[in-house]
DNA sequence: GGAAAGTTTATTTTT
DNA sequence: TAAACTTTCC
């Protein structure tokens, strides 16, 4: 990816646009012998068709939940492509994910006929950003070698600029400025640009000063952040007329993905790329879904889709409506639930599949969050047993600390699951260690990454030193590493501290020296063994050891696939994918956001009450506008599911440790009531309010209980529920699980009491290890044992039938000896 | 340099 | 409540 000096005529490719060989689109072509026009288009509807054949003009497509917004894009890509109308390094494709540009590459190369490597700009805003940086560095005061700071690092140096001020870094954290900075490069807004009261309201009224010395260390480390990779592009194309012409001169049609999601500064990038100054406009086409508008909080401007008419005169405006994903009813209820915003462009999905065995929407109501999950559990295995994949299931909630709840009832369920979001390996210590010792060889000014290992392992270079090299290289204006180089001959620094720099210098001079000559794997391998970083982890004998060699040797592994090591390092910066793995049959558990894009047979959205989801804080920081976001959001939650979906809500939840009982969310009383069942609790006894067991004394005052309830509600479904539901709660059975029914009994009790909430939650776990008791314990201290979840271990602990166990991979956890199973 | 005690703060996340 | 982060103390 290192800059080839240009890539658009491809092996094979002519100079003669008419004796077109071997390209893709020749290829697709003779793979489709005589005929001119392929027929790409033959299995779409009327709108798609239109969508992939206005080839000219701006077109905007919106395209609905599950009406083959892929499709539309990739066939138009194929169709353009294989009419000639352009080469592949014609085109110019943006997504915002990498794993929507892979996606798109597959599903273009199943199209074409081959697995492409010609579709050279199809890719994210950033990774299509930091090529073309790459080849104009120069003109932004960068060397094309310029490293990509991730937050973590952008947060460190920002620490320093605001400490080199003479400012209080607790008073005005990096953190807040790094947010401020983000939002202003979002809105493609420099230094200078930034509105007065922005950068008064920092620092003592030193914000502007900041973000440009921020940006002037950016510059002297030869490092931009991400926000960069697109704003440096745009001063470019600005500046240097030359350079934005030559884009001009190559692409003849761009495409964006998830238009809603462009914030600012992406908006005027591809203004600047689409608009030619001769009015002979590149032909944009954007394709977005106004109601799946979810990052507002992020700088995603809706305003730029709602706007597009208006930006690009003569625009063509296709909608997708036919829904190909979903049964009827799950279609009302997300038409019902949308509808009750005001800021959209205006679509109905619809299906023609008549499903007379649909199922509708089913809402449930519980207790407490504890039996939410429980009953969802139930739900889950029920499922199971009728021979439902885990893999067609998903738990989508609006916060992640809701998991946790899931995650503790599958461990206990042995149902197998798996977290998507939460950390990523790249992101790890030891990861984040190994790369600064990689970055520094590659890029000899990255000071962050210098500062980050020059004393790990501990070898005696303390804090004093480190400042010391810092100071001496601002002083002298070059990179640390050369200052420590410097102050190694001098008696600046002494003793062990002196030897041990000697060596760290004279180990990076060695490495950038090999970095030409040595296979970049093995050579990473040698700078992780010589610089003593293994060493470091195989002498700490924590729990996370073991797993973090195993991520280095994952890492080391990993780096294998690249060409070479700045090529490793560029799709670390920008490729931070989970990989998940697809071969397990496990229910996913997710966000609301990290579930855009997919979908599954059954869905289920806990959580549906009021504060939660709608999100208190969205409402209250951004009002109206907030609250259409969440709507949003629970629209994309609702559009997941093909053909099952289960709301549920609490009337009990803990927040911030407190017990608060909520009132079901607005949303749910959105719903369209002809396409909804309410449930009965048959094995639970769900419902609203802590009116069964008298006044709410002993919560304390909850902040929803001055809500009013919403418009009709006492029609709706959820407040129907609510009401039948209040006076059961202390008569149902608990039809659960062997040795938990007595437990829950018990914490529900409990529950009516006051702060009998932890009370009862102790209560449960005594029960339930009493339950099992009986049998006599069949592992002891030091005994190794296999856990579905957790893997291998060893016993370090034994207390009745619950046992600690330092799991080689997960570290120290306390689980029922039931769960576990002599290795092998 | 590290353990212990105290303090703070609790959406959403990609690149 | 509980996890992350800071400060304090040896």
């Amino acid at each position: 990816m290192i800059d080839l000096p240009d890539d658009w005529p491809l092996p094979g490719e002519g100079q003669n646009s008419q004796t077109r060989s071997g390209g893709i689109a020749a290829r697709a072509m003779a793979a489709r012998g005589q005929q001119r026009a392929p027929d790409f288009v033959a299995g779409l509807n009327a709108e798609q068709r239109l969508a992939v054949e206005t080839t000219e003009g701006p077109v905007l497509v919106l395209a609905g939940a599950g009406t083959g917004k892929t499709r539309v894009l990739t066939t138009r890509i194929a169709h353009i492509l294989s009419s000639g109308k352009a080469w592949p390094s014609q085109i110019l494709a943006v997504t915002f994910t990498n794993k929507a540009a892979r996606e798109m590459k597959e599903r273009i190369g199943l199209l074409v006929g081959e697995q492409i490597e010609g579709m050279p700009w199809l890719g994210t805003f950033h990774s299509i950003g930091v090529k073309m940086l790459r080849k104009h560095a120069e003109l932004v005061g960068l060397k094309n070698t310029f490293t990509i700071l991730d937050t973590d690092d952008q947060i460190r140096l920002l620490k320093q600029v605001i400490q080199a001020e003479g400012l209080d870094d607790k008073r005005w954290t990096a953190k807040t400025l790094a947010g401020l900075i983000d939002g202003w490069k979002n809105k493609a807004l420099g230094p200078d640009a930034i509105p007065e009261g922005d950068a008064r309201s920092f620092g003592n009224g030193k914000g502007r000063e900041l973000y440009r010395a921020y940006q002037r260390r950016l510059i002297e480390l030869n490092a931009t952040d991400f926000g960069d990779l697109l704003l440096h592009p745009i001063a470019i194309f600005r500046n240097h007329a030359d350079v934005l012409a030559e884009y001009h001169r190559r692409f003849r049609y761009i495409l964006v993905d998830e238009y809603q999601d462009t914030n600012v500064a992406q908006y005027l990038w591809l203004r600047l790329l689409a608009q030619r100054p001769d009015g002979s406009d590149v032909n944009l086409c954007c394709v977005g879904d106004d109601d799946q508008s979810i990052y507002g909080w992020r700088g995603a401007e809706v305003d730029n889709i709602l706007r597009f008419e208006k930006d690009f005169p003569g625009a063509t405006v296709i909608r997708l409506e036919r829904n190909y994903r979903s049964t009827e009813h799950i279609l009302a209820a997300a038409s019902s639930l949308i509808a009750n915003n005001e800021s959209r462009l205006g679509k109905t999905l619809f299906t023609d599949i008549a499903d007379p065995d649909a199922e509708r929407v089913k809402v449930h109501a519980s207790w407490d969050s504890e039996e939410e999950a429980r009953a969802i559990g139930e739900e889950i295995e029920a499922l199971q047993t009728k021979g439902e994949k885990l893999n067609d299931i998903a738990i989508l909630v609006r916060a992640s600390f809701q998991m946790r709840e899931f995650e503790e009832r599958f461990v206990t369920l042995g149902l197998p699951y798996r977290v998507i979001g939460g950390p990523r390996f790249y992101e790890r210590k030891e990861i984040r260690d190994a790369m600064a010792y990689f970055r520094v060889v590659a890029q000899p000014a990255d000071d962050l990454a210098f500062e980050r290992i020059v004393n790990v392992p501990k070898r005696g270079i303390g804090d004093t030193s480190v400042r010391l090299i810092h100071d001496t290289a601002r002083a002298r204006q070059c990179p640390m590493l050369q200052a420590a180089a410097d102050l190694v001959g001098t008696d600046e620094v002494k003793g062990k501290t002196r030897s041990s720099l000697r060596e760290v210098v004279e180990n990076f001079r060695r490495w950038s020296q090999a970095l030409e000559s040595t296979p970049h794997v093995e050579l990473a391998e040698s700078i992780l063994e010589e610089s003593g970083y293994i060493d470091m982890w195989k002498a700490d004998k924590s729990a996370e050891a073991a797993g973090r060699l195993d991520n280095l040797k994952e890492l080391i592994e990993a780096m294998g696939e690249y060409e070479s090591l700045r090529a490793f390092l560029e799709h670390v910066a920008l490729v931070m994918d989970n990989s998940d793995d697809a071969e397990i049959d496990a229910v996913s558990v997710m966000t609301l956001h990290s579930a855009k894009g997919l979908e599954f047979d059954t869905v289920f959205l806990p959580g549906m009450e009021e504060g939660l989801f709608p999100h208190q804080r969205s409402m209250d920081e951004g009002g109206r506008a907030g609250l259409e976001e969440e709507r949003r959001l629970a629209y994309v939650g609702v559009t997941r599911a093909r053909r099952n979906l289960h709301i549920w809500f609490a009337s009990n939840r803990r927040i911030h440790g407190l017990w608060q009982s909520t009132i079901p969310s607005r949303f749910v009383d959105e719903l369209p009531e002809a396409h909804v069942e309410v449930m009965e609790a048959s094995n639970s006894y769900g419902g609203y309010g802590a009116g069964g067991f008298g006044e709410r004394g002993g919560y304390g005052a909850s902040r929803f209980d001055r809500m009013e309830p919403f418009g009709s509600s006492y029609g709706s479904p959820g407040w129907q529920r609510a009401q039948r539901n209040k006076n059961d709660a202390t008569r149902e059975n608990w039809g659960g699980r062997s040795g938990m029914g007595v437990s829950s009994r018990v914490e529900r009790i409990g529950y009516g009491e006051p702060e009998g909430g932890r009370r009862g939650r102790h209560i449960e776990g005594e029960l339930v290890a009493k339950s099992v008791t009986d049998t006599p314990n069949r592992f002891s201290n030091g005994d190794r044992v296999f856990h579905l979840k957790f893997g291998n271990g060893t016993v370090a602990a034994v207390d009745g039938n619950k046992l600690t166990v330092d799991f080689d991979k997960a570290g120290q956890k306390r689980v029922l000896e039931s769960f576990l199973n002599p290795p092998g």
